[in-house]
DNA sequence: GAGCATCTGTCTCCATCGAGACACATCGCC
DNA sequence: GGCGATGTGTCTCGATGGAGACAGATGCTC
């Protein structure tokens, strides 16, 4: 846990402890989880909990935190090609594919904690692409909540709509946020 | 191995090697598999592969062996109520929610020694009901080509009709059969 | 046919994991 | 309030599995 050890022991552990964690927030909730039930579904004992978490939320959250660095990386990619919009549709296509993972912590049966972190996330990204972040810090923090309302939005109904879609309507509304803040190339610009 | 220890280890061990079988399997064909995919897919070493299994053939032996048990257990359930067709109905069911392991064991990538198993234990089974096994060896043969053919075309065609239905049609067939050779209440009768 | 890559099946050694017990917390129920 | 069931987090010890090396087989390419 300390030292986070690389084997392929430690690694599968860690990957089965994910995977449990996953199917039973979706079966029952976050909440209704134990450290019990999660070791007993992955096939894991509870020392080995232990060894690689401290608990249920150290899990959680490292798994959530580990598809947002993804996801982040998806969208902060510096590619030449000027598609700020490309990038927005590979957001989605991430989400699409982690799809479990979000609908999951962002559903009904996740935790307000989630949708929380995952808004203070994209903030902090959006706010990275101002001139002067600290001069507004409303305007990122609304885009964000948008974008997790999307997601949202987009997961609990079964994805009716193509990434790209989904995702150029929402940068239009975005866009127009943040013009009324009084901002040019808003995002990724 | 030759105890086949049932620790929690041994038993995850296996259930990573079985999953990982099954994906292989689908996706590349089970000839293609080597040892090394196998355990690198199931996160587990070659070691602890050849701890549980003499080779891919006694693994792959094992899972479908267990399968099958499940499968004739489900047919051959003696309860009271006088419904021959519910079983196969039940047939049809655990072959439904096995179907990604009999799917790619009996599918283009499968192998032709996994249809012939499963013909072999289906004609045993028919065989079994018959008033002297011995008499007539075609009739359960061809019955048994007939079922592992009907679950080949139900599974490779996404199911298109429900248990019920292809029970109901491969009964039919089979009946007629049984009645050519003269038998009565031919299956579970 | 030589050379190279990959796979197999087996081995040893040591890290990690499972079993199970521990004290303590929490909860629902009578 | 007391009680039983369930959960938590930590610990020890023996079992199991990973790392990695091995010889030998197979197969591909030049």
């Amino acid at each position: 846990m300390t030292a986070r050890p690389d084997g392929l022991r430690a690694r599968r552990t860690r990957k089965l402890l994910r995977d449990a964690l996953i199917e039973l927030i979706e079966e029952r909730g976050f909440d209704r989880i134990t450290v019990n039930r999660l070791t007993e579904r992955a096939m894991v004992s509870r020392a080995a909990f232990y060894r690689a978490y401290r608990d249920k939320y150290h899990l959680v959250e490292q798994v959530f935190e580990e598809a947002l660095d993804v996801l982040v990386a998806a969208v902060a990619e510096d590619d030449c090609v000027d598609t700020r919009v490309e990038r927005w549709i590979g957001f989605f296509e991430h989400v699409g594919e982690y799809r479990r993972l979000y609908g999951a912590l962002l559903g009904d049966r996740g935790s307000p904690w989630f949708a929380a972190k995952m808004r203070a996330t994209l903030e902090r990204t959006v706010a990275g692409h101002f001139p002067d972040p600290a001069a507004d810090t409303l305007t990122p923090a609304l885009v964000a909540a948008m974008f997790v309302q999307a997601i949202t939005w987009w997961l609990e109904n079964d994805r009716p709509v193509s990434e790209r879609e989904i995702a150029l309507r929402t940068i239009r509304v975005s866009a127009a946020l943040l013009a009324d803040a009084g901002i040019g190339r808003p995002i990724n610009g």
